[in-house]
DNA sequence: GGCGGTTTTCAACAAGCGTTGAAACACAGT
DNA sequence: ACTGTGTTTCAACGCTTGTTGAAAACCGCC
């Protein structure tokens, strides 16, 4: 159920509190206390707190990333000689995130969580997201460049911000839409989340890059 | 140029502390330092450390509140008998929030940026959000209803979702856009953002809440 | 069954935290 | 000039924080 070895469990553990309550929120003995070790340990195996927060944000980065641009090639290699369309590249950037349904690990939920608090804050975002997610990122942006031939590369990048927040707010989990819509929507419901926001913002997309006016 | 009065300085600075480094990530003394008081000075004003951060959340709802429902109570006499646009309710939305531009006051960036910092985050969203905006979404949702009569409410929660997201990110101008752009958008420049924003969540909202399939 | 290296705990440190009560100040009305 | 009231500072409190060095426990290996 839960990871045997202690280093994994300050891990898991730091992951769960910083994306609930960010790097200031969490103390390192709340850390320790959830992770049913002493408090020095984690100072043994990661040095300083903001290293412990570096591990975390960088454990799971590279297998995310490899998951999104094996499905990005998928679709580019289904379309040859032609590129994919817009909404197959917005789905080979979303849906790979759907391993982390209710039911499964919740350290992806949490994950998922703590990059939404890395990229909504200027200060830990400069930190820390350009030199994990700039490749995978552009990458997809190159992508779509082909799939709107007649997008500038201002509308192309807008056109992203709008995408990021989106998904961004998605990751936070916040539980503001389940809210609002009196529980007819769930924050915890990716695949929903998905489903709507994958032709919402491919219709973006085309229509403010797609335009000839 | 800056307030005058203790009490205002040192709202204006918890403002810009605790929407760069969240509520835990500044001290009352970092506070009190940037606005040229004494520590104990906040406490005389707001009570305990919590309270100050409500009185910055709330000093600025009911304004913006105000303005974005004036915004929309104009379009729709404008549009009447027949109901707004989704787009001319979308900027009604939005438009309001440029005040807010890179010249004016520094404060009301701020501000955004603090909302963008309370929404994304479940502790906080759970605490402060509803309170202060749900009645002002729930209006503009009802709007967008009226103008996308074939929407079920599911989509349309779903599509404010994605609407949401894209202005939390914004208002966190966190400055990963220009990074990624190379400079070509920069997340200080809210006119552009609203400019390509617009059009890109009406024609999502279409796209979701109108097909007939 | 003692040895060497890694892992884990213990105990304590200096620094900084939010908070407080009392003292000092500002300044109106009389 | 004095008083009363609302501001502001001063000085200190008890407590928690991240970090550390040394001791203890664990464990495979000879």
């Amino acid at each position: 159920m839960t990871a045997t070895s202690k280093r994994d469990r300050i891990l898991d553990s730091a992951e769960a509190l910083f994306a609930e309550r960010g790097y200031d929120g969490v103390t390192l003995r709340q850390i320790a206390s959830q992770a049913g070790v002493d408090v020095a340990l984690a100072n043994y195996h990661f040095g300083k707190k903001i290293a412990l927060f570096n591990a975390v944000f960088e454990r799971r980065a590279a297998l995310l990333n490899e998951s999104r641009l094996e499905a990005l090639r998928r679709v580019q290699e289904s379309a040859a000689p032609a590129g994919p369309t817009v909404e197959q590249i917005i789905e080979a950037f979303l849906r790979p995130l759907e391993l982390t349904q209710e039911n499964a690990d919740p350290g992806w939920r949490h994950y998922l969580a703590l990059i939404a608090y890395v990229n909504n804050s200027t200060y830990w975002g400069k930190r820390m997201m350009s030199k994990l997610f700039d490749d995978l990122v552009q990458e997809f942006i190159d992508a779509l460049r082909q799939a709107l031939p007649q997008a500038s590369d201002r509308d192309l990048y807008w056109c992203y911000h709008n995408l990021s927040g989106a998904l961004t707010l998605t990751f936070a989990q916040t539980e503001r839409i389940d809210t609002l819509s009196n529980g007819q929507c769930r924050s915890s419901d990716f695949q929903a989340a998905y489903d709507h926001m994958i032709p919402f913002v491919a219709a973006g997309f085309r229509r403010v890059c797609e335009s000839t006016e």
